[in-house]
DNA sequence: AGCACGCCGACT
DNA sequence: GTCGGCGTGCTC
């Protein structure tokens, strides 16, 4: 008699182990596949990855699995190598990493076919819709739609109705999604710096690589992917392609499309309904789709063919998950070139500082292109606004406003930067200084425009409350709202501008599905004079009648606690003056500021960003930051900050055996110490050497999972990029 | 994380 | 008398 079959099932649970399960028919080719088992109570999808025959767990103990399913592939081993991966530098159980990487619909314990990407009619569809009565509008409609050919499963989304009766009586069927016509012959000539870019990756054999694609907004970075992309696909490989937000793909998609006509292009986002991202995720898996683009998730999309990589605007911020597994996708897709052995390109203006020392360092190979692509298009001038000598009004100088008004006298657009959403930062007692603060949050409440009057807003959890008559510190009835944010530049240029249609574009206002484009199609046709927005509208929208970019209230970013702030505040800047003359209009950026001398100011102005990154680098080594020293973030809350701190001061106690090589700071109260009635505080470890911290994390948690105390939660950041 | 089991206050 | 509060313990 054989030995029993065992499985080890990898499973969503917090905890840092793998179940094992009985599985009698289990065979090599299951690694990888879903399971469905039963866990505890209840019924759960799991992932083998593993086979055996024995089990540290009493026989009697060992329950059976419910099913495998054989239906769809295996995740391939090269995806379930980079979850392993992932799982043990993020700190975070490989079961929840591996069923957060699969697509949604493949968590449900029913295991089901999945739906279609597309719906066309077949012959006898065609036939009969014909015949529909007049009276059958919804039919009709979706007969209409249909007529040209198969249509994408989203588009009927509201005519599901009609579409599923359709598919009972076989009038449609399951289609492949139609490829996007495109002119592939339109491709413009590359320019020298491009062309020079180009050469050296092909010059590149085979193999790893990672290439840092340093341009200024508007240099042409995408042509660059775009015929490195070419040449590889040519080569029978798939490519994956990182974007940064959910609202820059479908453009992007559609750019995609028309250059590769004929090539299976797929996105994956969130933004899609579970079916679409499903069928795209097996378009991957399956080698159907020649090109993934898709958001951070989307690094780890099974591609069997993979054949480059490209991570766009590599600096940014939303490439790092704050929650649950904390990766940064720009570095899981380096180590996932590595691992397949084919080349990353990161690109971005003004590339983050641990890139821009790993190009430094010779790990990247740096690749510029220093000019705009478009001869015609030179950079904007920026130029700086002495807002000690130019007092502003509401918020705007003289200076600006002259510009804005010169702006609306041409015709032309203009955008107001200003990185704070609402009406004010706060509410302020001119009687005794008291400013309004959260009850529930160590924060102040921001006075926003609501129905006609005010309300004071929590940015951090949320809390909505009506502005008091008097101040609740003193009683005195002279409360004002002090400072600036979106809602009060908007007032200001309405007054200052009643001619002017100005439109503001934030979180507020683009939060409604589909707001976003509408906004922009506001703004493309002309129907917006004036644009007021926080970094929202900074990213990647090219609107060419805008020749002016006006920035308030950069300084603040200045004064921040955070070392990463300055860094930050550089790339936006670089990133909203780029929207400022694309074509072939001159833009103009003017930045007000309190410190007209400050250095960040002066590289922006001369648009140097390896000055900016230079100076930067200089400080970060004196004081030890990264890129010269890897860091990890323990954080904790409680009731209390008793608790917190607490927790965090064991914590320590617990690591310093294991330090060796490894900087331990201080737990100390989180830079938010309260947050929705929760205390925060914060531990961090620092080391010179990745693989010493890596070796110290690993048994320092092991430890802290005995630890229990009721009502605490921890979690540890590796690479964290902010606090 | 769920979800069950288990031991103490206000209610049909 | 019991419905239910959330403490704590387990999941192959």
């Amino acid at each position: 008699m054989p030995a029993p079959a065992l499985i080890q099932v990898a499973l969503d649970a917090p905890l840092d182990r793998l179940f094992d399960y009985r599985a009698p028919d289990a065979t090599p080719e299951d690694i990888g596949r879903r399971v469905r088992v039963p866990f505890g109570p209840r019924e759960q999808v799991g992932v083998v990855v593993g086979l055996g025959s024995r089990s540290e767990v009493a026989d009697t103990r060992l329950r059976d699995v419910i099913a495998i399913d054989r239906a769809l592939p295996a995740l391939p081993e090269d995806i379930l190598q980079l979850a392993r991966f992932a799982a043990a530098y993020y700190q975070h159980p490989l079961g929840q990493t591996l069923l957060a990487i699969l697509p949604p619909a493949l968590k449900r314990t029913r295991f089901r076919a999945p739906a279609p990407a597309a719906y066309a009619l077949t012959e006898v569809g065609r036939a009969a819709v014909a015949g529909l009565p007049a009276r059958a509008t919804a039919q009709r409609r979706l007969a209409g739609l249909l007529a040209a050919g198969a249509v994408a499963a989203g588009e009927l989304a509201d005519l599901r109705v009609p579409l599923s009766a359709w598919l009972k009586r076989g009038w449609v069927a399951g289609a492949d999604l139609p490829g996007v016509d495109g002119d592939a012959g339109g491709q413009p000539e590359p320019t020298a710096d491009q062309a020079a870019a180009l050469a050296a990756l092909a010059a590149q054999p085979d193999g790893f690589a990672a290439w840092l694609l340093f341009g200024v907004t508007g240099s042409g970075k995408t042509e660059v992917y775009l015929r490195e992309i070419e040449r590889v696909l040519a080569r029978g490989r798939q490519v994956l392609v990182l974007l940064p937000e959910i609202h820059l793909t479908p453009q992007m998609v559609e750019r995609f499309g028309r250059r590769f006509p004929g090539r299976k292009l797929v996105s994956l986002h969130s933004g899609l309904s579970d079916g679409e991202r499903l069928a795209a995720w097996l378009d991957g898996l399956e080698g159907r789709a020649d090109i993934a683009l898709g958001t951070r998730l989307a690094v780890f999309a099974p591609l069997p063919r993979l054949g480059l990589i490209v991570v766009d605007e590599e600096h940014d911020a939303s490439y790092k998950q704050m929650e649950g597994l904390r990766y940064h996708a720009r570095d899981v897709a380096v180590w996932r070139a590595r691992a397949a052995g084919v080349a990353v390109l990161l690109g971005s203006a003004t590339p983050a500082l641990e890139s821009w020392a790993n190009a430094r360092r010779g790990r990247y190979r740096l690749l510029s292109l220093p000019e705009r692509a478009h001869a015609d298009a030179d950079l904007p001038t920026v130029s700086l606004v002495d807002s000690r000598t130019d007092k502003p009004r509401q918020g705007v100088t003289e200076a600006l406003r002259q510009a804005l008004a010169d702006n609306l006298a041409r015709g032309e657009q203009s955008l107001v930067f200003i990185n704070r959403r609402g009406y004010a930062p706060v509410l302020y007692c001119r009687a005794c200084g008291h400013v309004s603060t959260c009850p529930r949050c160590a924060a102040h409440q921001v006075v926003h425009r609501h129905r006609g009057g005010y309300q004071l807003r929590c940015h951090h959890c949320g809390l909505a409350a009506r502005p008091p008559e008097a101040c609740p510190a003193c009683g005195s009835l002279d409360l004002a709202p002090a400072g600036q944010g979106t809602q009060k530049v908007e007032d200001t240029l309405a007054e200052l501008f009643p001619a002017a249609r100005i439109l503001r574009i934030d979180r507020d206002t683009a939060a409604r599905k589909g707001a976003f484009a509408a906004m922009r199609t506001a703004v493309e046709r002309r129907e917006v004079d004036i644009l007021v927005g926080t970094q929202i509208v900074a990213k990647g929208h090219d609107f060419p009648m805008l020749t002016l970019v006006g920035v308030v209230g950069a300084d603040q970013a200045l004064m921040s606690t955070d070392f990463r702030a300055s860094e930050r505040l550089f790339a936006q800047l670089m990133q909203v003056g780029g929207r400022a003359g694309r074509a072939a209009h001159a833009g103009r950026v003017l930045i007000q500021t309190e410190y007209p001398h400050h250095p960040l100011y002066a590289a922006l102005v001369r648009h140097d960003y390896p000055a900016f990154a230079e100076r930067t680098l200089v400080e970060r080594r004196q004081a030890e930051f990264p890129p010269y020293s890897h860091q990890a973030l323990m954080r904790a809350d409680a009731r209390s900050m008793t608790e917190a701190m607490a927790f965090l001061e064991r914590a320590h106690s617990l690591a310093e055996d294991l330090a060796e090589g490894v900087l331990l700071y201080d737990p100390v109260p989180a830079l938010m110490p309260r947050i929705a009635e929760r205390e925060r505080a914060q531990l961090l470890v620092q080391s010179g050497n990745r693989a010493r911290l890596q070796a110290f994390l690993t048994p320092w948690l092991a430890r802290l999972r005995d630890e229990k105390s009721a009502g605490l939660r921890w979690s540890v950041d590796v690479d964290p990029l902010d606090w």
